[in-house]
DNA sequence: AACTCCGATGAAAACGTTTACATTCCACTG
DNA sequence: CAGTGGAATGTAAACGTTTTCATCGGAGTT
């Protein structure tokens, strides 16, 4: 850290800011000199103070990463597609996440205040107002898996909707006369896309079908007790899960009523969780690329740092695609929704 | 970011210099005066330039994590450990992950300096002459899961060896005679210390038996294979995978095989996967407390940056649990190692 | 009443860059 | 040969803080 631009500059015998030309190559300055330069600059190890940079130029080259308190395998995902764009705009990665209620989140966005040029921003606690009060005008932001609607901000989702539109179809295809949906928490964006997904595609494929929606939590725990109340009454010969946690419940509760997969009842999931291929039968379910999500995040706020002119936010919505395994009974493919 | 300290002093009819030491807590200021310098600043939303305020203390109040590609759920549990302490000590966190190679891990490296105030550093490729060559002397760092020995670095490892000799010590306190261990990657220094683990208990709690290592790579896959070897030919009592995946391999190969589990053969892996949980008969395995790794990383860090003539170096170590599920073939309980 | 001391405040330097503007030098033009 | 233009380089201001040192009052001491 001892060695500044001044350091160089002495020792090329010239002044700072050719130093300074020559490194950020301008071209105002002589093939010969830039390569004295950065030799010189290279044998001294220089390495330009970052802050003092920021200073004058008034960006931090960084990019902030506000996320909940979030499920293992999604988070590193979604992690792994950022920081691999990042790198590739050269942007650095502030993190902040594990945050439990909207007071947490509105602290970290506020200290992230001025060490970063944009922000990510997946949280259920955030709505207009919220940003409203805690993002500078000046920041750019893209909001993941937001139900926001407001023009005001780009907001980027997974199509949790046409994935269990596909879903539904699927099983339908499968020929189960009767698919039941296990719902997550009302209060949660996924899970009612994932409803409405599962409704209008019942609907448009099997009009004259009961459709049947019991409610759960997204927890195993909420699987195991609908799965046990849908052995005992109902007994659907399909069964549709908003998140694969609780498919795996409902299989549990299934193998202890005597129930066989699929052969009794048929059982699909969502999000494809590492689990899903492993238990007994694999779970078919719903990919989710969330490192493409992430990668598609970063590359939108990076291009709305790149030319602050152009304000035009808008929507954007990630394919899923339905991954067949044992579980809902027929054979084995993929296809994208 | 418009306003600054300058418009601050001016609204309260003081000087800059106020300002900042009311702001930053300094006892030579009159409380009356404080309080509404605070207020004022309150008012106009005023925050410090982070970079100035750098520039001139040479803190950034960051520290950086550098990480390789990562498995989901340690991950995620390493970033929340890391994060949540982070916070605690008012630190931002700069990470960086899915390293490859030693090339990209440096670059990274290199890329952090002067933005972070220390270091926290997993990664397979990084050895003394690494870090000499790419962090700079006046960084704190924090080594995890390091094999090096160097007195020069602080290091944090997870107890591989005491997990793996105290479920051995399972194994045979609950009666399986024989214990056979699928190992890791040759090069891998979690698989390494673990087998050592797994062949010191078995020298002290049963010197009899036959010391039994099949060679495995911490895939699925390779687990599957040992797993039919040993179907075939051996057929030990009980067998202890290096990790998780590896004895999920095992039990497919058992259950084709149509050996039981635990009744024909025991089965017990390491890590503590949330699969590991859902699988039938639920593993029994070892856990990691990975956030807890996180979070005493961060506090050495931290306490190595506060504090920067304090130079001694030290290795510390984390303990694991053994988790007693229905695999191995006993009562349900919970040991600390 | 003159002095000392101390606590509160202000003025200004310093941090390490980038960049607008000034300068120099040289080749070319008329 | 004077003049012009442009390319290469240099000078210095500016960015927004923190902090050292100086200044200013006022209270206490002699």
């Amino acid at each position: 850290m001892a060695v500044t631009i001044r350091d160089v500059a002495r020792e090329a015998r010239v002044s700072v800011a050719s130093v300074s030309r020559a490194l950020n190559g301008s071209p105002a300055v002589t093939d010969e000199t830039r390569q004295r330069i950065a030799s010189i600059a290279a044998r001294l190890r220089y390495v330009p103070h970052s802050a003092a940079r920021s200073l004058i130029t008034k960006r931090t080259q960084t990019v902030g990463a506000l996320l909940p308190d979030l499920y293992g395998e999604f988070f590193s995902e979604l992690i792994r597609g950022i920081d691999l764009a990042a790198r590739a705009k050269g942007l650095h990665l502030l993190v902040s996440s594990s945050h439990g209620d909207a007071v947490e989140a509105a602290a970290a966005l506020r200290a992230m205040q001025g060490r970063v040029d944009g922000m990510l921003i997946l949280s259920p606690h955030v709505d207009t107002e919220f940003l409203r009060a805690n993002l500078p005008e000046s920041t750019p932001a893209v909001l993941l898996n937001s139900a926001l609607k407001s023009s005001q901000f780009d907001v980027l989702n997974i199509d949790n909707y046409g994935g269990a539109h596909a879903m539904t179809r699927h099983l339908l295809d499968a020929g189960h006369a009767s698919v039941a949906f296990v719902s997550g928490p009302e209060d949660n964006f996924d899970a009612q896309q994932r409803e409405r997904g599962y409704r209008e595609a019942m609907a448009a494929f099997a009009p004259k079908a009961a459709v049947k929606v019991v409610a759960g939590d997204f927890s195993e725990e909420s699987g195991y007790l609908v799965g046990r109340t849908l052995a005992k009454n109902g007994k659907p010969r399909a069964v549709f899960a908003a998140n694969d946690m609780m498919a795996v419940g409902c299989l549990r509760a299934f193998a202890e009523a005597g129930l066989r997969v699929p052969q009794d009842v048929a059982l699909a999931g969502f999000d494809d969780i590492p689990i899903a291929r492993y238990i007994t039968p694999a779970l078919t379910t719903v990919r989710v690329r969330i490192a493409d999500l992430g990668r598609s995040a970063l590359e939108r706020v990076a291009a709305a740092i790149e030319k602050p002119g152009r304000a035009r936010h808008a929507a954007q919505t990630l394919a899923c695609e339905v991954v067949v395994r044992a579980s809902s009974g027929s054979g084995r493919t993929t296809k994208p929704v």
